[in-house]
DNA sequence: TCGATTTACGCTCGACGTAACTATG
DNA sequence: CATAGTTACGTCGAGCGTAAATCGA
């Protein structure tokens, strides 16, 4: 199974015919009409009831429709929010090491930001790669917490980052 | 992208190692290699950082997986559901015309197992249809309005329906 | 040097397009 | 006979495996 037979299964379906389908995909009716009955061969059952004046779905077909629309929609989330120029969907990244707290605030944003079409991402890691994470803008926040004894360090780590050359 | 793309991308994730995962599907190295390698190449970003020892996630690739695990859970499903042998999706399928009634029930009867793992199957359809749908098996119930208009010509129909071969 | 990934290379199968064939109204 | 879908066939590329090269600890 593949996604593209999926595609072409949707198509066909939306078009009422093979032809159609074929047009509007910019590939040649044999193509399609291969790929569909590997497709039936593969899943042993009948998708078109086909004629001289189109294709229908049938019943089986129908069902197996509802679940090619839910898997090629995922395919085409997954490939919009990679697109060339496409629009990064909205978001807030945060680094931190796991700290009860930090974990708690990210939960409490979340939970009030609900329904909302902002995405969120806890990373959840070292300290150097915290410092890194935003430096790059990988991540909106980073938490660190600071106190005497990793005082040196840190303040270390934040002069070396300032160092390194700028990540873009 | 490519469906097998994504469940290697899955697979080198969940073993840490482009190796075990290639022996984990049965395929050489160099194939998952190259596939992880193109798929990089067509999202524009590095999924893994390789190392002499395996390969670990990046942050872009750890987000990347949360989307493809969405894509190939959806089409597991569907081969799940249309495999040798698999075990169909319990369901109730019914088979009637655009009778306002005979929806109304049929939502009810839906909202009363919400949650409940049944699949639900409404086929609005021609009369002949749904005595052929009941005959064979495609639905449970087929929901018919009998007056005496219709009586004839649907006694007819029950009477030649009863002609046919079986259905199985 | 060992253990991992990458690259090189040849093979094979599948996807594609052109075109001939079939069927139905 | 017009318009759909199907079948036949040749081409080309992608995916595959073997094996050599590379890289890092």
């Amino acid at each position: 199974m593949t996604l593209q037979q999926l595609r072409f299964l949707i198509a066909v379906a939306e078009s009422g015919s093979i032809n159609a389908a074929a047009q509007r995909l910019y590939t040649a009716q044999s193509n399609i009409s291969n790929a569909v009955k590997s497709l039936e061969q593969e899943l042993h059952l009948e998708i078109f009831t086909r004629s001289s004046r189109g294709v229908t779905l049938t019943n089986d077909g129908t069902e197996l429709l509802g679940y090619a629309r839910q898997v090629v929609e995922q395919a085409d989330m997954l490939e919009a929010r990679y697109e060339d120029g496409g629009t990064p969907q909205a978001r807030l990244a945060i680094s931190a090491q796991h700290y009860a707290f930090s974990v708690e605030a990210f939960v409490n944003v979340v939970e009030r930001c609900r329904d909302s079409k902002f995405e969120f991402i806890m990373r959840e890691t070292t300290t150097s790669q915290i410092i890194d994470d935003v430096r790059a803008f990988r991540s909106d926040i980073g938490i660190l917490y600071l106190d005497d004894f990793n005082a040196r360090v840190l303040q270390k780590a934040f002069a070396d980052a300032r160092e390194l050359p700028p990540p873009l």
